[in-house]
RNA sequence: GACCCGGUAGCUCAGCUGGUUAGAGCAACGGACUUUUAAUCCGUAGGUCCUGGGUUCGAUUCCCAGCCGGGUCACCA
C-alpha cells in the first residue's frame, strides 16, 4: 500500500509513528519484561486499596482522556486492567508521548497497583512504552458491564469479514480467543487418555500416490521432481495398519484429511481427524474406549467455559442401535431381503434425490441416514452394518452379511466410526475388487485396489480394532456450537 | 445445487413510492477537562453507495447479469 492510498484515519496513525521516532523512540520494540499478566496484577492486588509495583504489557482497547489525566484499558490474553495516566506523575515529555497512543497500540507500563474510587483496579502509570505501533485500526467495540454482562456496542460482527480476518477477530474478541483455548484443551486431554493407556503418536503421510480409508473425492496435486500425481490424504487409515503388522500395538495420529467436497456448516475441507488402532482388540473393547475418552473430553471442555450450550451429560454405556434391525423397522419389512428396485421406490418415498441412479449400497444407506441417523441426539453407537457398505471391516461373528462396525452418533451428526478391522489379506482382495467394480461403474467414491496395502497385511496384521473421530465435530457438540467455522481459526473461505 | 436475505464512512447501521449537497453512533482529527469506565461537552474531517450493463431528464434506490457473503433446505457411508 502506498502513502497515496492511507485514509485518514490510517494517515494519523502513520503521523503518530513518525513522530515517536522523532522523538527517538521505537515504534516497535524487541521484548518487555512483563511481572504480571493483567489477571495475575489484579489478584496481586486482591482487596487491598495499594499493592506492589507491577510491569504489564498488552494492547490498549480503551482510552478515556481528561486532559491531564487518561484512563485507558489494557488487554492481554487471559484478561484486562485499568491504566491512569497523570501528567504530574508522568512528568511533560512522557506525557505527551502517551499522546501518540492508539487504541490498538501494544504497550507495556509500570507502576503500582492501586483501587480506583469505583471500586476497579488499576496501574498507576509511572512509566509506558510502545511495543507495536498499530498502523490500521481494529474494529474495537465498547464495552460496558450491565449486571456483570458484558454488552457490546458497533463491535465487529460481519461473519465473512470474522472469518477472513481471524487475527483481527480473535484481536477483539477474547471469547473467540477462550474457544480455540477449550479446543487445544480438549485435543490435549484426547492426547493424554491415549498416551495414558500405552498409546504412541505417530505421523503418516498427507501425500500418498493412492487414497483410501473412506469414501470421498480428493485433492490431487503433482510431485515436480518423481513427475508423478499424488493425492491429499482422505483418511489416515491404511498407514495406520501397516504400523500395526509392523509391530507397533497401539498408535494414535491427530492431522488433518482433505476432501474435495462441499462447504457448509459442517463441512470444511479440511478437517481435523483422530484415529487410532489397537492390536488384540474388537470393535466391542472400541466402543468402551470411546465411552471413556469421549468422557476425558467432555471434562476438558466442561473446565474451560466458553460462550456456548452446556457440555452434554455422557453417561455411558451409551444405546446401541443395531443397522438392519432398525432400518428394517423404519421400513416395515426385512431391508437386506429388498431387490434394488424396492429400495430405489423406498428411497424415492423418503425423498431422497437422484435415487434412480444409486447403487443398491448407496440406497440402502440413504434409507438409513433418511429414517434412522437423523433421529440419534443422545450418543448412540450404530452397530453391525452391511458388509457391502464396510470393505475394511471384519464379518460379524455369527452373521457374515453383516461387518463388525460401529459409528456413534450424537446430535443428529456422525462422531466416529470404527470397526473390527478386517485382517485377512483374502477377503480384502475380494473387497477391494468389488469396490473397483462400483468404482468402475461410475461410483466416484469407491476405493481402488491398494496392492502396497495388501502385500503388508499379508505378512501378518494381527487382530486390531480401529476408531476415527471428527474433532471438529465433537468439539462442536461438546459446545453446542453450530458452525464448523467457528471451531476451525482459518476455515477454507473463497480468495477475497 | 435450490430458495430467501444482504453488500452504503475504519466498525455498526439508517437512507420512504427514483429527485438537488447520501446521514447517525463509535473510531479519527482540533479544543475543554487531574478518579473515568459505552466518560462528557464544543467543533472538524471522512464515501468507487460491491461490479458491469439497462430503463430514465435524473439511479444508492427500479430491472438484468455477475462477484462476494449470510440463512434455510438438499448432498457429502
Amino acid at each position: 500500500m502506498t502513502s497515496d492510498d492511507l485514509n485518514f484515519v490510517l494517515k494519523a496513525r502513520r503521523e503518530k509513528h513518525d513522530a515517536l521516532i522523532a522523538r527517538g523512540l521505537s515504534p516497535y520494540a524487541y521484548a518487555f519484561a512483563r511481572t504480571h499478566t493483567a489477571a495475575a496484577a489484579i489478584a496481586a492486588l486482591g482487596v487491598a486499596d495499594e499493592g506492589p509495583e507491577v510491569r504489564v504489557a498488552g494492547r490498549i482497547v480503551a482510552w478515556r482522556g481528561h486532559g491531564k489525566t487518561s484512563f485507558a484499558h489494557l488487554a492481554d490474553e487471559g484478561g484486562r486492567i485499568q491504566l491512569y495516566f497523570r501528567r504530574d506523575e508522568l512528568g511533560e515529555e512522557l506525557f505527551e508521548t502517551i499522546g501518540l497512543f492508539d487504541i490498538g497500540d501494544v504497550i507495556g507500563v509500570t507502576g503500582t497497583l492501586f483501587r480506583t474510587k469505583t471500586g476497579e483496579a488499576t496501574v498507576r502509570v509511572a512509566a509506558a512504552e510502545m511495543l507495536a505501533k498499530s498502523l490500521r485500526p481494529l474494529p474495537f467495540g465498547k464495552e460496558e458491564t450491565v449486571d456483570g454482562v458484558v454488552v457490546r456496542h458497533s463491535g465487529f460482527s460481519d461473519p465473512e469479514q470474522r472469518y477472513r480476518q481471524r487475527a483481527a477477530d480473535l484481536a477483539v474478541h477474547p471469547d473467540v480467543r477462550a474457544t480455540f483455548v477449550a479446543r487445544s484443551r480438549m485435543i490435549s486431554a484426547l492426547r493424554a487418555f491415549l498416551d495414558a493407556r500405552g498409546f504412541i503418536e505417530v505421523e503418516t503421510p498427507v501425500l500418498q500416490p493412492l487414497y483410501g480409508g473412506a469414501a470421498a473425492r480428493p485433492f490431487l496435486t503433482h510431485h515436480n521432481a518423481l513427475d508423478i500425481p499424488l493425492y491429499l490424504r482422505i483418511a489416515d487409515e491404511l498407514y495406520l495398519k501397516r504400523l500395526i503388522v509392523g509391530g507397533f500395538d497401539a498408535v494414535y495420529e491427530i492431522g488433518h484429511d482433505f476432501r474435495n467436497e462441499g462447504v457448509d456448516r459442517t463441512h470444511n475441507p479440511e478437517f481435523t481427524m483422530l484415529e487410532w488402532y489397537q492390536a488384540y482388540a474388537d470393535y466391542d473393547d472400541m466402543m468402551t474406549l470411546v465411552e471413556q475418552l469421549l468422557l476425558a473430553a467432555a471434562t476438558a471442555v466442561r473446565a474451560h467455559p466458553i460462550v456456548g450450550a452446556p457440555v452434554p451429560a455422557l453417561v455411558p454405556p451409551f444405546p446401541r442401535v443395531a443397522w438392519v434391525p432398525a432400518l428394517s423397522a423404519a421400513l416395515g419389512r426385512d431391508a437386506l431381503a429388498m431387490s434394488a428396485a424396492e429400495l430405489r421406490s423406498a428411497a424415492e418415498h423418503a425423498g431422497v434425490v437422484h435415487a434412480a441412479t444409486l447403487s443398491r449400497t448407496k440406497l440402502l444407506d440413504e434409507l438409513f441416514q433418511a429414517h434412522v441417523e437423523r433421529t440419534l441426539h443422545d450418543p448412540t453407537f450404530v452397530v453391525d452394518y452391511p458388509m457391502e457398505l464396510s470393505p475394511l471391516a471384519k464379518p460379524k461373528r455369527g452373521a457374515p452379511e453383516l461387518t463388525e462396525r460401529f459409528e456413534l452418533f450424537a446430535g443428529g451428526r456422525e462422531l466416529a466410526n470404527a470397526f473390527s478391522e478386517l485382517n485377512d489379506p483374502i477377503d480384502q482382495r475380494r473387497r477391494f475388487e468389488a469396490q473397483a467394480k462400483q468404482r468402475a461403474a461410475g461410483d466416484e467414491e469407491a476405493t481402488v485396489v491398494d496392492e502396497d496395502y495388501l502385500r503388508a497385511m499379508e505378512f501378518g496384521m494381527p487382530p486390531t480394532g480401529g476408531v476415527g473421530v471428527g474433532i471438529d465435530r465433537l468439539f462442536m457438540y461438546l459446545t453446542g456450537i453450530s458452525h464448523i467455522r467457528d471451531v476451525i481459526l482459518f476455515p477454507t473461505m473463497r480468495p477475497e
